[in-house]
DNA sequence: ACCATTTGACCGTG
DNA sequence: CACGGTCAAATGGT
């Protein structure tokens, strides 16, 4: 797939890691925003299946998006880092990248205010590792495509094997948005323990799904999430 | 030559 | 001390 890049999700990502987590067969990959801001990304295969794909988003972006796809007219916003806060009002019709129509096929996440006390927005998630502990400043999105995998940069993460499904779930834990909010609070810090037995239990052995309501930031697509979250501490 | 990635080392945290 | 995250020199590609 020769979109913008591998697995490019409106930002410009640049590897300064790539470790082996204990207890897990392949290795997480951490990457940066190129553009400074304190932003991190981390790409590890799923332990049960393979051709699931974890990213995990920590942080707060203070810049914007590079993705020539994002911005429509004018992307000459500001080269420098730092300085602005992402347009929340991101539509997921910006992007018109068959990369982007992947993902939404998958997407399930729609975040709204805790103004509406029952909205519950369903995602899913894919759990990794049994040892992974979801931080704060972290959502985490999964995604299983045979085209993503191969455009991963992590080398490990090359998959021969197909998949013509694509998944693509999103997940926010504990970070400035939740705290202070009883439910997703301890969902933040229990997620393993939660997710668990909802796996082994559940039909699919590959993910469970959760509902719960979301608080202060969208996810409009996999590429176009918009935190509303104070700065990074 | 420049730039991104790789990879071992280093550092912080629990 | 173990583990995980980040740094930075080395390496490879363009």
């Amino acid at each position: 797939m020769e979109v913008e890049g591998p697995l490019d999700d409106g930002y410009s990502w640049r590897k300064y890691g790539q470790k082996s987590i204990h207890g897990t067969k392949y290795p997480r990959c951490a990457q940066r925003n190129v553009q400074g801001c304190m932003a991190t990304k981390q790409v590890q295969r799923s332990e049960q299946d393979p051709t699931v794909i974890v990213i995990n988003y920590r942080g707060n972006h203070t810049c914007i998006m590079v993705s020539s796809a994002v911005l429509p007219s004018g992307s000459q916003e500001n080269k420098e880092p730092n300085l602005s806060i992402i347009p929340q009002q991101q539509s997921a019709e910006q992007k018109p990248s068959d990369l982007l129509m992947n993902l939404r096929a998958g997407l399930r996440v729609l975040t709204e205010n805790l103004d509406q006390p029952s909205l519950a927005s369903s995602f899913h998630y894919f759990p990794s590792t049994s040892t992974e502990k979801m931080e704060d400043q972290v959502f985490s999105s999964i995604m299983i495509d045979n085209n993503f995998a191969e455009n991963l940069t992590c080398p490990s993460y090359v998959s021969p094997a197909a998949s013509d499904t694509t998944y693509l779930s999103a997940s926010p834990s504990g970070g400035n948005s939740f705290r202070g909010h009883p439910n997703v609070a301890s969902f933040g810090t229990e997620i393993n323990d939660m997710i668990s037995p909802v796996t082994s239990a559940a039909n699919s052995p590959t993910f469970a799904s959760l509902n719960f309501p979301f608080d202060q930031f969208h996810i409009l697509d996999s590429q176009n999430f918009t935190f509303h979250n104070p700065p990074f501490p």
